[in-house]
DNA sequence: CAGATTTTGGACAGTTCGGTATAGTTTGAA
DNA sequence: TTCAAACTATACCGAACTGTCCAAAATCTG
């Protein structure tokens, strides 16, 4: 299978460029050149760019939730300490050299259109998220681990936007501290 | 002057213009059309696209500051309760119908190098905005508004790119409430 | 090896972009 | 009323964009 290799090659080099630019403001032809790949392999294997877009973001949906669950729950002593290591890790991918904030809120920035598959897909990306935070909610033994997991939610994106927006490397640890406050609070 | 009236119409129009679609996303032609102006009296006025957009960026950050801090006060029966209308000042925002984000995490997000002239004037208004913030953490007698403030600070983004994300009414809602935990837990 | 499939490179189409050139018209103020 | 400044319309430029076509080369499979 030669078109696994290259499918796989396109899709990592696009979101990569994606995740740095943004998704209008990259070409193809800079992705394909990147890539190593040629032009006609994109449209037989996608048909267009739009397409191509929506199968980065579903690997970046997947990859992602699945290394923010690991690095949580790997910094964390028990389970109901995860409501609050979510936030070191978050540090960690704030930190991680390549950060230009969360590419489903770019997608969702740049396609504000509710039909749009774009859109849906980061919707669906943030459901997701939202659904992790809400077990952790459940794991600390919240009363009410629904409307915790929200709030903690709307401090998980507001740290996200922050990062990106002042490079300040102290901001999750200032998420974390109202998320402990959130916490205690019931 | 006549000047002075075609460069309002110019820097309004393209304001609306870039708080709907984005500054990449809409083309100068397009602006132009919209606000009955030749393209000309965009170059000989501001040189340059992008000094369009500062200026849009320029007139919306005093607008919109002026008009949260209004509104919040308004809807504040002491000065220490501005802290909390503050949330609903933001679901009028949300709600008002032409919401689309924050125009200035959106121009953080396509400009997204420190150094750009764009991302700073975003980096500008959001410190106006943390000011505003820090200045009700006061009147609430908060025992460090500093820290009070940066904390709600993380709500208030966290709402507006939730609130333009979901299209959910209650989300200025749910930020008020983690405030009022925020706020009681000192 | 043979044959089917994929990939390649490069030319090309059609559009849109930001910005310029120019020549003529409208306007405000003296 | 006169005159300079500002604005107009239109045509144009080079670059970049997504997407298409096609013949040749590389690759996998039987």
């Amino acid at each position: 299978m030669r078109s696994k290799k290259k499918k796989e090659q396109l899709v990592d080099t696009a979101l990569r460029l994606f995740c740095h630019h943004g998704f209008r403001a990259i070409g193809v032809d800079t992705i394909l050149a990147e890539a190593g790949v040629a032009k006609m392999t994109l449209y037989n294997n996608f048909g267009s760019k739009e397409a191509l877009i929506l199968a980065a973001l579903k690997k970046r949906d997947e990859e992602h939730i699945a290394w923010l669950a690991a690095e949580t729950e790997a910094r964390a002593a028990a389970p109901e300490d995860r409501l609050l290591t979510l936030f070191e890790a978050l540090d960690a991918w704030f930190a991680g050299g390549d950060f230009h904030g969360c590419p489903f809120l770019k997608a969702s920035d740049e396609f504000d259109n509710q039909d749009d598959p774009i859109h849906r897909a980061a919707l669906e990306h943030k459901g997701h998220l939202l659904g992790l935070i809400r077990e952790y909610a459940g794991a600390a033994g919240a009363p009410d681990p629904g409307r915790l997991a929200g709030e903690i939610y709307l401090l998980v994106e507001g740290a996200t936007v922050v990062a990106q927006l002042t490079d300040d490397r102290s901001t999750a640890a200032r998420a974390r501290q109202a998320a402990e406050a959130l916490l205690a609070a019931g």
